[in-house]
DNA sequence: CACCTATGTAACAGTTTCATGACACGCAGG
DNA sequence: CCTGCGTGTCATGAAACTGTTACATAGGTG
């Protein structure tokens, strides 16, 4: 499958719960990765770098606080929004209290709803394009709903790595993207590709965009990676 | 089937009020969905997206005004008209003056025939297909009230399906459909069936609508799905 | 300037995805 | 029972897309 829908991490010991949670979140058409401990969680978030985490508060071994301030201190990891699952509904100002760095806190037990808004509200922030919204840079326009690139108003021709990565880079203008991130994000985190294959297709999707004239909106950081304005 | 009726969502705090609302709006046919505080309300905008919502001004916690500006500045919520309901009639215009972004006012005490009436009147704009109404894509009607389908005034012959996928498809012209989301409209949550089903019909429905001429109106965003227009 | 590395780019071959026609099945009407 | 229609699945060929490689260029360094 490939990696235009989000991906989202459940951690979450017990094994019912975490099959409600991804069993709807798939529903929804994310890609869900499941981790059982809080140890195995912070393994799957460093690795696959999701875009959310569902956490749970009570974990066995290391709690989910304890998680979340690790994924918020690690670089790779720390731009991830937490949605954190707390016990009981007093606890949520307890754990808000903390300043772990979640994102937002739902009380047990939650309506299943509810949790799909906020996971969406949160992704909304992060991955707006990848539902719906339209991004805007000078004059180049990417309309998430109807998949259609234009450059002063003309219509461009994009095959569907370049519209991914071309999604990826204007989510965050002026953003430094290294190779391995875009590999991450544009072709997933369990393909092997070669990174000069990022170069390749950053060329097929320059030419797309100057095509019609224009100047080239993708500056090159040599040694690094590319960036969208 | 799914003859996906319009759905509504109410909002308002007095349950007695929601009740005479929602037993009205149920008997013109549309599905309503009930919140009875202005975050529940946003979650259920969120969540169901709904086609349109009847909002009341005032509301315990959060006001209706703010209800409205965080819809409409959602994009995945932002295209639903919103009817307010204010207090009194002379608040009408103050509240207009708010901008808050709400696509008509009704004044309580309010007669049920003319909120109906600008509930129909807002949903024409945006669900016509479903009123029975019918849709145009430049040469192409699809009369929502006789089920026919022509092209440049010839009677195009469509099977069920066929039918039913165009009509999903034109209702919102350009939108990309993942085939994913179109076997869930046009064949129902529970179908089990193959998704490159979709791409016979879409075949299908491509002869039919081109059978007497004119081009192809149907667009196959690749490895996604399809888009009309 | 000479040299070395990183990047741009064109060409190519392999793979994936899609359009299309064939076919079998279920069902309603005759 | 037969017949016609609508539908879902499959096989096939065509077209689009992708990753890699090779070579040309540009950037940076001493």
């Amino acid at each position: 499958m490939k990696v235009v829908q989000p991906c989202i991490l459940v951690v979450e010991d017990e094994a019912a719960q975490r099959e409600v949670l991804s069993y709807n979140l798939e529903a929804e058409g994310y890609r869900v990765l499941q981790g059982e401990s809080g140890d195995e969680g912070l393994l799957l978030a460093r690795e696959n770098v999701p875009d959310l985490i569902v956490l749970d508060w009570m974990l066995p071994e290391m709690s989910g606080i304890e998680v979340c301030r690790q994924v918020k201190s690690d670089t790779t990891t720390k731009a991830i929004p937490i949605i954190m699952l707390s016990a009981r509904s007093e606890d949520v100002d307890k754990v808000r209290g903390l300043e772990t760095g979640a994102d937002d806190y739902v009380a047990k037990p939650y309506s299943v709803k509810e949790l799909m808004a906020r996971v969406k509200a949160q992704l909304r922030r992060t991955r707006p394009a990848a539902l719906g919204a339209q991004l805007d840079f000078e004059d180049i326009v990417l309309n998430g709903e109807t998949h259609k690139v234009t450059r002063a108003g003309v219509e461009l021709k994009l095959g569907p790595t370049e519209y991914r990565l071309l999604s990826q880079l204007m989510e965050k203008p002026g953003r430094v993207w290294p190779r391995e991130q875009l590999l991450d994000h544009v072709w997933g985190r369990d393909a092997f590709v070669d990174t000069r294959t990022v170069d390749v297709h950053v060329g097929r999707l320059r030419k797309a965009l100057t095509a019609e004239g224009g100047s080239d909106p993708i500056r090159t950081i040599r040694g690094t990676g590319y960036a969208f304005g």
